[in-house]
DNA sequence: CTGAAAGCGCTTACAG
DNA sequence: CTGAAAGCGCTTACAG
């Protein structure tokens, strides 16, 4: 069977406390040869103290719940990675979980992640889940946001400045002299702050550059309707010869139904893309992109959150945003 | 303060041991009264369990541990989402690691995740740690090698069938005419059984299409040496007129390479990737493919882990190889 | 310098 | 049909 604490307290001869201390490094007046009792024994018999014994007793399980809306993405993956890292350095680990942006899968991940006690949870809120949000943070739980944040809900929130994603994106349309800019993003966009900050930067944006909103150029659209979507805004009378894909699936299906319909970029149409794709830059044309640093908002997410884990009470409203940055290719 | 299963015994006025009896659904000799007082009682109380506590008792935690080489990959990412899904039916978690290929990280990983005590771990093999995969297999602690397996260890493994992996990219290759057909893999392919199965399966493959093997044209690089190994192999007298990427990164800086010189595909090089890339069916050209079935090979990998953590006593050495499939599209 | 005892929040035979 | 008791493997005041 496993060994375990008083396996070893048993074989060096000294009781369960001592070798608590011991293991927990809390050496301070320990005897030089209890110690080395105590190692002997621990090496001998192949001991491995039970966590989960510890979490117990410490209220702490070194492990924090990540839940992405999808794993799939790369901006996720980023995010996990960085989140990963940052973990890793202290000696944390991290359970990640697929919400699908589905509500309920969503809520059923944080209770879960509740009961195994996990010290805190970053998330990629679906929106649907208002009263739990709200639980979390009146109790205090350790919770961070990421990518998108709740209206109505006070907690802290990793976001990219999606106003100005949208203004750099219009801005350098207009700059080349495109004058018909479309927007095409993922469904639910109106729901998500976020997404609809970027419609808004868009629109303000436009208006500053003495343009016109057309509301035929702002689509949301699930990804299986996207290509008819485009189709549509494309058959208009005067159809759109700038786009913005709204994220890397958008992008996809742009670029797609482009190659598809034999439509030169940028040519017949223009492009940029929110959210850095691996192969923007050896596609043919390489496609100019507003990048959000999906590193640094890991890190800071997971920065945030062992904030929150090492002091409950810390403020808990506070928004970051991260800068987006244009990368000029030629798409555009 | 949290609320546990004593409170509720209490607010019902019953013992801890019909509370728990009730939370773990065996109602065969309990009252409707008692049910409902309970069930009210946790209701009231906002009462959620804490699974540590339950994992202590019943030695399962209800989590299992996968260790990737980087989730950054394509194909990692993929085989996490098809275990992640798997896990989802079962109430079962998953906690995520990144070992980056490193020995040392790899094993601290394990350690954890053992102290931890999950229940099983999948994972993607540096191969640097013998002894320690060796002992879990010999304590019959559930765990399934993917991707990559270890030559010696007895242990069950998801497979790609690499050689007919290559040899599908060779027969593809020859079928269009081409005869100086190269094969560049990430480094320590050849520390890495599959690896090493691909380019015997490519030298294979040569000779049974009547073409001699050429050293030159077989390089396992590191990613950021593989630009220059490509210099050097297209600066040889004879240089290839074809080439196996041997998996996403590989073909990332392939792509690269030639947009960067200028290289066209296929007219002065022909290319195939084995690994399937989002954007390959939207390049210009579009790249000829060999698929992995990441999402089957993630959910035999889960499935089978689970055949383990229900049954310790499973037959521990089977190797289950998933059939790649070639995709042709107009990079060859 | 070290140990006995209580306790973390559950579950599980077993008794009644 | 339900409860008292022991136990899972640790940690932590506290006593000595």
């Amino acid at each position: 069977m496993k060994v375990t604490i008083t396996d070893v307290a048993r074989y060096a001869g000294v009781s369960k406390s001592t070798v608590s201390q011991y293991l927990n490094k809390r050496y301070d007046y320990m005897a030089e040869k209890t110690k080395i009792k105590i190692e002997q024994a621990i090496k001998e018999l192949g001991y491995h103290p039970n966590i989960v014994a510890r979490s117990l007793k410490q209220k702490s399980t070194t492990t924090i719940g990540v839940i992405t809306a999808n794993i799939l993405h790369v901006f996720s993956t980023q995010v996990i990675r960085a989140i990963e890292d940052f973990c890793n350095e202290l000696d944390f680990h991290v359970i990640v979980c697929n919400a699908d942006d589905d509500p309920e899968k969503e809520k059923k991940y944080i209770d879960m992640l509740r009961a195994k006690q996990v010290d805190g949870i970053i998330i990629f809120p679906t929106g649907g889940n208002v009263p739990t949000y709200e639980q979390m943070i009146k109790e205090e739980f350790p919770i961070v946001f990421v990518d998108r944040y709740v209206p109505g809900i006070m907690g802290s929130a990793i976001l990219l400045d999606n106003m100005k994603a949208a203004t750099l994106a219009v801005n350098e349309f207009t700059r080349k002299g495109y004058d018909r800019i479309a927007i095409i993003m993922p469904e639910k966009a109106d729901s998500i702050t976020p997404r609809m900050e970027r419609i808004n930067g868009y629109k303000e944006a436009l208006l500053d550059n003495g343009l016109a909103v057309n509301p035929s150029y702002i689509q949301s659209l699930e990804v299986k309707n996207m290509k008819k979507g485009l189709e549509e805004m494309l058959a208009l009378p005067e159809p759109p010869n700038a786009i913005i894909a709204g994220n890397d699936l958008t992008l996809y299906e742009v670029l797609s139904y482009t190659k598809e319909k034999g439509i030169t970029i940028p040519d017949e149409l223009a492009i940029i893309a929110i959210d850095d794709v691996p192969f923007a830059n050896i596609y043919y044309p390489e496609i100019t992109s507003i990048v959000q640093p999906a590193f640094e908002m890991g890190t800071k997410a997971a920065n945030l959150l062992f904030e929150k884990i090492n002091n409950h009470s810390i403020p808990n409203e506070e928004v970051f945003r991260f800068e987006p940055k244009l990368i000029v290719r030629s798409s555009c």
